[in-house]
DNA sequence: GTCTATAAAGCGATAGAC
DNA sequence: GTCTATCGCTTTATAGAC
C-alpha cells in the first residue's frame, strides 16, 4: 500500500463511523480526502470494500500498539484503569462511535465479520491476560460491554458525561 | 395509517436492523413484504424515511407496553430482573440487534435522533422510577449500557452466551 | 389498493489522457 | 499518480392503468 493510501485511512474510518458502509459514497470520500476517483482506485484497486478493510486494519494496528500491548506489560490494578483512560480519549467520551462496534450491529457485515471478531478477541485476550484472576473471562466481557454500551447510550442521549460516569463506576467496581 | 402499512412494520424493522437505513433498498423491502412499490408508496407517501420513522414508533409502542409500563407497577427488586428477561427474549440474547442502538452509532441519524433520544429517555426514566434509590440515574445508565454493550459484544464475537452471562452478572451486582 | 413502466439521479467502477 | 469522462447499473420516487 502506498503512502497516499495510508494517509487517508483515518479520514475513511471517520466517514464509515458516521455514515456506515453503505451510507458512505465515493463522492463523499473524494470530498473528504481531496483525491479523485482515479487516485482512489489506484490506491485501492478493489474499491470501497478494500477501503473499509484497510481502515479496519489501521484501527486494529493502532489498538494493538496503544491499548493491547501495554496490557501485557504491567499489573492489572494499574493498567486496566490506564486502558480505560486511553480508550476514553480515543472515543472522545462517546462522542466518537466505535467503527468495529457499529459494524457488528448493522451493515453488510459478512465480509468484515472476520476483522471485527479478531479485534474484539484480541482486546478481550489482552484484558484476560492482564487480569489473571478467577472469572477473568466474565470480567473482560463486562469491561468491553460497558465501553461499547456507554458509547451507544451517551450518543443516543447526546451526553458525553454518561460515558465518563460509566467508566468511573466501572473502575470502582473492578 | 392503514392496516397494511401497520402489518409490515415489523418486517421493515428487521430489514433496517440487519442492513441499516442506507443498506436497505426498496427492492429488498418489496421482496420482504410482498408489496410492490406502488403499494408501499400508497402506505408510506414520504418514502423510505417514513418507513423507518413508523417502524421506530412501532418499536417504541411495543417497549412502552411490554417493558416501560410494568416498571411503574411493581417494586424494583422484582421488576428489574423481570425486565431483563423480557428484553433478553426480545433481543434474542444479542442475536437480534437493537435498531435504536444501531442508529445511534451510525447512519444519517439527524432525522431520527429524536426518536432515539425519546426511546432511551423513556426507558431510563422508567428504570429510575422503579429503582427509587440513591444514584438511580447512574444505575439506570449502567443497566442500559450493559444491555446495549452486551448486544454489540455478543454479536461481534458471535456468542449469545456472552449476552446471557452479562445479564446474569448485572443481576448479581444490582 | 396494487400493479407495471418509467423517470431522474446517484451509485461503484473503468478507461484513457496527461 | 491524478485527473475527467463515461459506462452500466441500481437507487428512490412518480405516473397511470387496472
Amino acid at each position: 500500500m502506498n503512502s497516499a493510501a495510508q494517509k487517508c485511512l483515518p479520514a475513511l474510518a471517520e466517514l464509515f463511523r458516521e455514515h456506515g458502509f453503505e451510507g458512505t459514497s465515493l463522492s463523499m470520500i473524494t470530498r473528504a480526502t481531496g483525491l479523485g476517483k482515479g487516485s482512489l482506485y489506484h490506491a485501492f484497486p478493489d474499491g470501497k470494500a478494500q477501503m473499509l478493510a484497510l481502515a479496519l486494519d489501521d484501527i486494529s494496528a493502532w489498538f494493538e500498539n496503544a491499548v493491547f500491548a501495554p496490557l501485557r506489560d504491567e499489573n492489572a490494578a494499574i493498567c486496566i484503569p490506564q486502558m480505560l483512560d486511553i480508550v476514553g480519549e480515543y472515543f472522545k467520551s462517546g462522542r466518537r462511535a466505535c467503527l468495529m462496534g457499529s459494524l457488528s450491529v448493522a451493515e453488510p457485515a459478512d465480509p468484515f465479520n472476520q476483522h471485527i471478531l479478531q479485534y474484539f478477541s484480541a482486546w478481550k485476550a489482552a484484558i484476560v491476560a492482564a487480569l489473571a484472576c478467577k472469572d477473568a473471562d466474565g470480567v473482560a466481557d463486562d469491561i468491553l460491554a460497558t465501553i461499547q454500551g456507554a458509547i451507544v447510550l451517551s450518543r443516543a442521549l447526546n451526553d458525553p458525561e454518561i460515558y465518563d460516569q460509566s467508566m468511573q463506576r466501572l473502575k470502582n467496581r473492578l
